[in-house]
DNA sequence: GAGACGTGGAG
DNA sequence: TCTCCAAGTCT
Protein backbone atom coordinates (compact mmCIF):
# COMPACT_ATOMS: atom_id res chain seq x y z
CA UNK A 1 0.00 0.00 0.00
CA UNK A 2 1.25 3.23 -1.16
CA UNK A 3 0.61 6.19 1.63
CA UNK A 4 -0.90 8.98 -0.65
CA UNK A 5 -0.47 12.45 0.97
CA UNK A 6 -2.18 15.45 -0.26
CA UNK A 7 -1.59 15.50 -4.02
CA UNK A 8 0.05 12.25 -4.99
CA UNK A 9 2.42 11.05 -2.18
CA UNK A 10 5.31 11.91 -0.13
CA UNK A 11 8.05 9.25 -1.20
CA UNK A 12 9.47 9.77 -4.54
CA UNK A 13 10.58 6.01 -5.11
CA UNK A 14 6.80 5.50 -4.39
CA UNK A 15 5.64 7.73 -7.40
CA UNK A 16 8.19 6.54 -9.71
CA UNK A 17 6.76 2.76 -8.96
CA UNK A 18 3.46 4.12 -9.76
CA UNK A 19 4.19 5.83 -12.78
CA UNK A 20 6.24 2.38 -13.85
CA UNK A 21 3.28 0.36 -13.19
CA UNK A 22 1.11 2.67 -15.29
CA UNK A 23 3.03 3.46 -17.95
CA UNK A 24 3.38 -0.46 -18.75
CA UNK A 25 -0.14 -1.01 -18.33
CA UNK A 26 -0.01 1.62 -21.33
CA UNK A 27 1.79 -0.01 -23.36
CA UNK A 28 0.30 -3.24 -23.07
CA UNK A 29 -3.34 -2.13 -23.12
CA UNK A 30 -3.40 0.82 -25.61
CA UNK A 31 -5.69 0.93 -28.56
CA UNK A 32 -4.06 1.46 -32.11
CA UNK A 33 -5.04 5.07 -32.99
CA UNK A 34 -3.66 6.74 -35.97
CA UNK A 35 -1.90 9.86 -33.87
CA UNK A 36 0.10 7.26 -31.82
CA UNK A 37 2.36 6.00 -34.84
CA UNK A 38 4.63 8.67 -34.26
CA UNK A 39 5.20 11.74 -32.58
CA UNK A 40 5.09 14.35 -35.13
CA UNK A 41 4.42 17.44 -33.29
CA UNK A 42 1.85 18.47 -35.96
CA UNK A 43 0.14 15.80 -36.20
CA UNK A 44 0.20 15.07 -32.47
CA UNK A 45 -1.54 18.64 -32.35
CA UNK A 46 -4.39 18.48 -34.90
CA UNK A 47 -5.16 15.26 -32.81
CA UNK A 48 -5.46 17.40 -29.68
CA UNK A 49 -7.53 19.85 -30.95
CA UNK A 50 -9.88 17.14 -32.67
CA UNK A 51 -10.39 15.48 -29.53
CA UNK A 52 -11.53 18.36 -27.69
CA UNK A 53 -14.62 17.49 -26.31
CA UNK A 54 -14.77 14.97 -28.60
CA UNK A 55 -15.13 11.29 -28.81
CA UNK A 56 -12.06 9.31 -29.95
CA UNK A 57 -14.72 7.35 -32.37
CA UNK A 58 -15.59 10.25 -33.81
CA UNK A 59 -12.30 11.83 -34.59
CA UNK A 60 -10.51 9.20 -36.08
CA UNK A 61 -11.40 9.18 -39.73
CA UNK A 62 -11.73 13.60 -39.93
CA UNK A 63 -7.87 12.70 -38.47
CA UNK A 64 -7.06 10.56 -41.06
CA UNK A 65 -8.44 12.68 -44.12
CA UNK A 66 -7.34 16.17 -42.30
CA UNK A 67 -3.93 14.48 -42.51
CA UNK A 68 -3.88 13.69 -46.05
CA UNK A 69 -5.16 16.91 -47.07
CA UNK A 70 -2.85 18.70 -45.02
CA UNK A 71 -0.02 16.68 -44.55
CA UNK A 72 2.24 19.28 -42.72
CA UNK A 73 2.13 22.66 -40.90
CA UNK A 74 3.33 24.19 -43.77
CA UNK A 75 0.28 22.84 -46.09
CA UNK A 76 -2.01 23.84 -43.62
CA UNK A 77 -0.70 27.40 -43.32
CA UNK A 78 -0.72 27.60 -46.82
CA UNK A 79 -4.29 26.48 -47.11
CA UNK A 80 -7.39 28.09 -47.52
CA UNK A 81 -9.43 28.73 -44.52
CA UNK A 82 -12.84 27.19 -46.46
CA UNK A 83 -10.88 24.42 -47.54
CA UNK A 84 -9.64 23.73 -43.55
CA UNK A 85 -13.45 24.24 -42.10
CA UNK A 86 -14.24 21.77 -44.80
CA UNK A 87 -13.07 19.26 -43.61
CA UNK A 88 -13.73 20.02 -40.27
CA UNK A 89 -17.61 19.74 -41.53
CA UNK A 90 -19.38 18.15 -39.10
CA UNK A 91 -17.08 17.74 -36.32
CA UNK A 92 -18.75 20.73 -34.53
CA UNK A 93 -16.80 23.10 -32.59
CA UNK A 94 -15.76 24.61 -35.99
CA UNK A 95 -13.38 27.70 -33.98
CA UNK A 96 -10.93 25.34 -33.27
CA UNK A 97 -10.08 25.07 -37.24
CA UNK A 98 -10.30 28.47 -37.63
CA UNK A 99 -7.48 28.91 -34.89
CA UNK A 100 -5.37 25.62 -35.85
CA UNK A 101 -5.03 27.69 -39.28
CA UNK A 102 -4.44 30.52 -37.73
CA UNK A 103 -1.52 29.46 -35.28
CA UNK A 104 -0.37 27.56 -38.00
CA UNK A 105 0.64 30.51 -40.02
CA UNK A 106 1.65 32.13 -36.70
CA UNK A 107 3.94 29.08 -36.63
CA UNK A 108 5.29 29.83 -40.12
CA UNK A 109 5.73 33.26 -39.12
CA UNK A 110 7.34 33.38 -35.83
CA UNK A 111 8.58 30.07 -35.43
CA UNK A 112 10.09 28.79 -38.64
CA UNK A 113 7.28 26.93 -39.42
CA UNK A 114 8.27 24.05 -36.40
CA UNK A 115 6.19 23.67 -33.51
CA UNK A 116 7.29 25.78 -30.51
CA UNK A 117 9.01 23.61 -27.72
CA UNK A 118 8.52 26.58 -25.25
CA UNK A 119 5.71 26.71 -23.19
CA UNK A 120 4.56 30.32 -23.27
CA UNK A 121 5.32 30.04 -26.56
CA UNK A 122 2.85 27.29 -27.29
CA UNK A 123 0.22 28.91 -25.01
CA UNK A 124 0.15 31.76 -26.65
CA UNK A 125 -1.15 30.29 -30.04
CA UNK A 126 -4.78 30.92 -30.32
CA UNK A 127 -6.71 27.93 -29.20
CA UNK A 128 -4.13 26.22 -27.01
CA UNK A 129 -4.37 26.54 -23.20
CA UNK A 130 -2.85 24.44 -20.65
CA UNK A 131 -4.09 21.05 -20.88
CA UNK A 132 -2.98 21.55 -25.04
CA UNK A 133 -0.05 23.22 -24.62
CA UNK A 134 1.18 20.01 -21.82
CA UNK A 135 -0.06 17.55 -24.32
CA UNK A 136 1.78 18.51 -27.27
CA UNK A 137 4.71 18.97 -25.40
CA UNK A 138 5.17 16.05 -23.62
CA UNK A 139 4.10 13.88 -26.33
CA UNK A 140 5.92 14.98 -29.24
CA UNK A 141 9.33 16.45 -27.30
CA UNK A 142 8.92 14.37 -24.00
CA UNK A 143 9.05 17.47 -21.84
CA UNK A 144 7.59 16.69 -18.52
CA UNK A 145 4.66 19.02 -18.09
CA UNK A 146 1.52 17.53 -16.70
CA UNK A 147 -2.00 17.57 -18.33
CA UNK A 148 -5.12 17.36 -16.46
CA UNK A 149 -8.51 16.73 -19.22
CA UNK A 150 -11.52 15.31 -18.21
CA UNK A 151 -9.59 11.49 -17.99
CA UNK A 152 -6.94 12.34 -15.70
CA UNK A 153 -9.06 14.79 -13.68
CA UNK A 154 -11.66 11.67 -12.62
CA UNK A 155 -8.29 9.62 -12.60
CA UNK A 156 -6.74 11.42 -9.92
CA UNK A 157 -9.49 12.47 -7.87
CA UNK A 158 -10.30 9.11 -7.37
CA UNK A 159 -6.08 8.03 -6.43
CA UNK A 160 -6.10 11.15 -4.64
CA UNK A 161 -9.77 10.70 -3.23
CA UNK A 162 -10.15 14.76 -4.20
CA UNK A 163 -13.79 15.55 -3.09
CA UNK A 164 -16.00 18.09 -3.80
CA UNK A 165 -17.51 19.85 -6.43
CA UNK A 166 -15.61 21.43 -9.07
CA UNK A 167 -13.75 24.43 -7.97
CA UNK A 168 -10.45 26.67 -8.77
CA UNK A 169 -9.18 24.62 -5.39
CA UNK A 170 -9.62 21.36 -6.82
CA UNK A 171 -8.17 21.56 -9.62
CA UNK A 172 -5.15 23.32 -8.16
CA UNK A 173 -4.65 19.85 -6.43
CA UNK A 174 -5.45 17.77 -9.73
CA UNK A 175 -2.95 19.55 -11.81
CA UNK A 176 -0.50 19.55 -9.07
CA UNK A 177 -0.93 15.79 -8.46
CA UNK A 178 -0.66 15.52 -11.93
CA UNK A 179 3.29 17.44 -12.06
CA UNK A 180 4.03 15.40 -9.24
CA UNK A 181 3.29 12.11 -11.39
CA UNK A 182 4.74 13.37 -14.77
CA UNK A 183 7.86 14.80 -13.10
CA UNK A 184 8.94 10.98 -11.44
CA UNK A 185 7.74 9.31 -15.18
CA UNK A 186 10.36 8.12 -17.22
CA UNK A 187 8.36 9.07 -20.53
CA UNK A 188 6.43 12.15 -19.62
CA UNK A 189 4.08 12.16 -22.91
CA UNK A 190 3.68 7.83 -22.10
CA UNK A 191 2.74 8.81 -18.94
CA UNK A 192 0.23 11.52 -19.68
CA UNK A 193 -1.10 9.35 -21.98
CA UNK A 194 -1.84 6.23 -19.99
CA UNK A 195 -3.77 8.63 -17.14
CA UNK A 196 -5.98 9.51 -20.35
CA UNK A 197 -5.97 6.08 -21.92
CA UNK A 198 -6.85 4.71 -17.84
CA UNK A 199 -9.49 7.27 -17.69
CA UNK A 200 -11.00 6.25 -20.92
CA UNK A 201 -10.90 2.65 -20.68
CA UNK A 202 -10.67 1.50 -17.14
CA UNK A 203 -11.54 4.49 -14.93
CA UNK A 204 -14.65 5.08 -16.42
CA UNK A 205 -17.26 7.57 -15.18
CA UNK A 206 -19.77 5.12 -14.10
CA UNK A 207 -19.26 1.40 -13.43
CA UNK A 208 -14.88 1.69 -13.34
CA UNK A 209 -13.23 -1.88 -13.57
CA UNK A 210 -11.35 -1.52 -10.38
CA UNK A 211 -9.92 -5.05 -10.93
CA UNK A 212 -8.25 -4.10 -14.21
CA UNK A 213 -6.31 -1.05 -12.58
CA UNK A 214 -3.10 -0.87 -12.30
CA UNK A 215 -3.48 1.90 -9.63
CA UNK A 216 -6.07 0.04 -7.79
CA UNK A 217 -3.53 -0.64 -4.88
CA UNK A 218 -2.61 2.91 -4.37
CA UNK A 219 -6.70 3.88 -5.10
CA UNK A 220 -8.07 6.62 -2.61
CA UNK A 221 -11.55 6.48 -3.54
CA UNK A 222 -11.42 2.70 -3.84
CA UNK A 223 -10.08 2.02 -0.46
CA UNK A 224 -12.93 4.52 0.80
CA UNK A 225 -15.52 2.30 -1.36
CA UNK A 226 -16.22 5.76 -2.83
CA UNK A 227 -14.59 5.76 -6.57
CA UNK A 228 -18.56 5.67 -7.84
CA UNK A 229 -18.93 8.95 -5.62
CA UNK A 230 -15.81 10.51 -7.09
CA UNK A 231 -15.82 13.02 -8.04
CA UNK A 232 -19.05 14.13 -7.61
CA UNK A 233 -21.55 14.82 -10.61
CA UNK A 234 -21.06 17.96 -12.93
CA UNK A 235 -23.63 20.74 -12.48
CA UNK A 236 -27.18 19.89 -14.49
CA UNK A 237 -27.00 21.01 -18.48
CA UNK A 238 -28.98 23.74 -19.50
CA UNK A 239 -32.60 22.30 -21.07
CA UNK A 240 -32.36 22.02 -24.41
CA UNK A 241 -34.84 24.37 -26.43
CA UNK A 242 -37.73 22.77 -29.32
CA UNK A 243 -37.32 24.85 -32.71
CA UNK A 244 -38.96 24.05 -35.53
CA UNK A 245 -37.79 25.03 -39.27
CA UNK A 246 -38.77 24.54 -42.34
CA UNK A 247 -35.77 24.28 -44.84
CA UNK A 248 -36.04 24.89 -48.55
CA UNK A 249 -34.33 22.77 -51.03
CA UNK A 250 -34.13 24.74 -54.02
CA UNK A 251 -33.02 23.15 -57.39
CA UNK A 252 -31.66 24.41 -60.49
CA UNK A 253 -29.90 22.35 -63.50
CA UNK A 254 -28.86 19.84 -60.83
CA UNK A 255 -27.40 22.00 -58.12
CA UNK A 256 -28.33 22.78 -54.88
CA UNK A 257 -28.91 26.30 -53.56
CA UNK A 258 -26.46 26.81 -50.60
CA UNK A 259 -27.01 30.14 -48.03
CA UNK A 260 -23.72 31.10 -45.94
CA UNK A 261 -24.65 31.97 -42.47
CA UNK A 262 -23.80 35.37 -41.73
CA UNK A 263 -21.18 36.92 -39.41
CA UNK A 264 -21.99 36.65 -35.51
CA UNK A 265 -24.16 33.83 -35.85
CA UNK A 266 -23.78 30.40 -34.52
CA UNK A 267 -21.59 28.48 -37.34
CA UNK A 268 -21.01 31.55 -39.05
CA UNK A 269 -19.51 31.71 -42.48
CA UNK A 270 -20.47 27.87 -42.64
CA UNK A 271 -22.60 27.04 -45.85
CA UNK A 272 -26.30 25.40 -44.88
CA UNK A 273 -29.55 24.99 -47.10
CA UNK A 274 -31.78 27.90 -46.70
CA UNK A 275 -34.19 28.05 -43.86
CA UNK A 276 -37.60 29.72 -43.75
CA UNK A 277 -39.83 30.56 -40.71
CA UNK A 278 -42.61 27.85 -40.14
CA UNK A 279 -45.95 28.46 -42.05
CA UNK A 280 -43.84 31.45 -44.26
CA UNK A 281 -45.13 31.15 -48.04
CA UNK A 282 -45.92 28.21 -50.17
CA UNK A 283 -45.88 29.33 -53.23
CA UNK A 284 -42.13 29.66 -53.32
CA UNK A 285 -39.32 30.88 -51.50
CA UNK A 286 -39.03 34.62 -51.57
CA UNK A 287 -35.68 36.11 -51.93
CA UNK A 288 -37.25 39.55 -49.63
CA UNK A 289 -38.07 36.25 -46.99
CA UNK A 290 -34.22 35.49 -46.76
CA UNK A 291 -33.21 37.36 -43.55
CA UNK A 292 -35.69 35.56 -41.48
CA UNK A 293 -34.12 32.17 -40.33
CA UNK A 294 -34.96 30.26 -38.36
CA UNK A 295 -31.97 30.50 -35.25
CA UNK A 296 -30.53 27.40 -34.67
CA UNK A 297 -29.34 27.88 -31.13
CA UNK A 298 -26.54 26.54 -28.87
CA UNK A 299 -27.58 23.27 -26.65
CA UNK A 300 -30.06 22.64 -29.24
CA UNK A 301 -29.91 18.70 -30.35
CA UNK A 302 -30.78 18.49 -33.74
CA UNK A 303 -33.18 15.53 -32.56
CA UNK A 304 -35.50 18.24 -31.30
CA UNK A 305 -34.91 20.56 -34.34
CA UNK A 306 -38.00 19.67 -36.28
CA UNK A 307 -36.85 19.80 -39.60
CA UNK A 308 -39.56 20.04 -42.50
CA UNK A 309 -37.75 19.99 -45.81
CA UNK A 310 -39.67 21.08 -48.95
CA UNK A 311 -39.43 21.98 -52.59
CA UNK A 312 -39.18 25.51 -53.11
CA UNK A 313 -38.52 27.65 -56.14
CA UNK A 314 -37.20 31.28 -56.42
CA UNK A 315 -38.93 33.64 -56.86
CA UNK A 316 -36.19 36.24 -57.40
CA UNK A 317 -32.35 35.61 -57.86
CA UNK A 318 -30.92 35.22 -54.32
CA UNK A 319 -28.18 37.92 -54.25
CA UNK A 320 -24.20 35.76 -55.33
CA UNK A 321 -22.44 36.90 -51.79
CA UNK A 322 -24.30 34.93 -49.65
CA UNK A 323 -26.05 32.32 -52.11
CA UNK A 324 -24.66 29.72 -54.55
CA UNK A 325 -25.59 26.80 -56.73
CA UNK A 326 -23.68 23.34 -55.98
CA UNK A 327 -23.25 20.64 -57.66
CA UNK A 328 -24.22 17.56 -55.02
CA UNK A 329 -20.32 16.10 -55.67
CA UNK A 330 -19.12 19.65 -54.94
CA UNK A 331 -20.81 19.69 -51.73
CA UNK A 332 -18.22 18.39 -49.56
CA UNK A 333 -15.48 20.90 -50.44
CA UNK A 334 -17.48 23.03 -48.91
CA UNK A 335 -17.83 23.87 -45.13
CA UNK A 336 -21.34 22.94 -43.94
CA UNK A 337 -22.61 21.94 -40.38
CA UNK A 338 -23.88 18.50 -39.92
CA UNK A 339 -27.38 19.66 -40.65
CA UNK A 340 -26.68 19.80 -44.45
CA UNK A 341 -25.72 15.81 -44.23
CA UNK A 342 -28.81 15.22 -42.31
CA UNK A 343 -31.00 17.32 -45.07
CA UNK A 344 -29.09 15.80 -48.04
CA UNK A 345 -29.86 12.28 -46.66
CA UNK A 346 -33.48 13.61 -46.02
CA UNK A 347 -33.97 14.09 -49.28
CA UNK A 348 -32.43 10.95 -50.69
CA UNK A 349 -28.97 11.99 -51.42
CA UNK A 350 -25.98 9.15 -50.20
CA UNK A 351 -22.39 9.50 -49.32
CA UNK A 352 -19.39 8.19 -49.79
CA UNK A 353 -17.93 6.82 -47.03
CA UNK A 354 -14.22 7.28 -47.95
CA UNK A 355 -14.52 10.10 -50.03
CA UNK A 356 -17.65 12.30 -48.31
CA UNK A 357 -18.82 12.71 -51.92
CA UNK A 358 -22.11 13.24 -52.16
CA UNK A 359 -24.83 11.43 -55.26
CA UNK A 360 -28.17 10.77 -56.09
CA UNK A 361 -29.59 7.26 -56.88
CA UNK A 362 -32.20 9.21 -58.78
CA UNK A 363 -32.48 12.19 -60.49
CA UNK A 364 -33.00 15.07 -57.99
CA UNK A 365 -36.18 16.43 -58.76
CA UNK A 366 -37.98 18.26 -55.86
CA UNK A 367 -39.41 21.05 -57.96
C1' DG B 1 -16.39 32.23 -13.07
C1' DA B 2 -20.21 31.21 -15.83
C1' DG B 3 -21.60 30.70 -20.46
C1' DA B 4 -20.77 29.90 -25.46
C1' DC B 5 -19.35 26.75 -28.61
C1' DG B 6 -21.38 21.11 -32.16
C1' DT B 7 -21.98 16.56 -32.55
C1' DG B 8 -23.30 11.61 -32.16
C1' DG B 9 -23.62 7.81 -29.05
C1' DA B 10 -24.90 5.49 -24.76
C1' DG B 11 -28.08 4.19 -21.29
C1' DT C 1 -37.49 10.39 -25.77
C1' DC C 2 -34.28 12.66 -22.90
C1' DT C 3 -30.08 13.49 -20.31
C1' DC C 4 -25.35 13.39 -20.11
C1' DC C 5 -21.34 13.05 -21.93
C1' DA C 6 -15.96 13.17 -24.83
C1' DA C 7 -8.51 14.27 -24.82
C1' DG C 8 -11.04 22.34 -23.56
C1' DT C 9 -10.56 27.19 -24.86
C1' DC C 10 -12.01 31.77 -24.90
C1' DT C 11 -14.53 35.72 -23.23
Amino acid sequence: MIIIIGVVTAQPNAARALCRSLVAWYRRNRRDLPWRRGRDPYRVWVSEIMLQQTTVRAVVPYFERFVRVFPSLQALAAARLDDVLAEWSGLGYYRRARHLHEAARLIVKQHRGRFPRRLEEALALPGIGRYTAGAILSIAYGQPLPVVDGNVARVLSRLCLVRGPRSSAREKKLWSAAADLVAAADVPGDLNQALMELGATVCAPFGPSCPKCPLRRACRARAAGLQERVPSPRRLTRPTVAVRADVAVVTRAGRLLLRRRPDQSLMHGLWEFPTIPSGGVDDGLRVELRESLATIRHSITYRRLELRVRPARLLSEPPRDRYRWVRPGDLRRLPASSLVRKIMTAVGARTDRRTGSWTFDRPLRLC
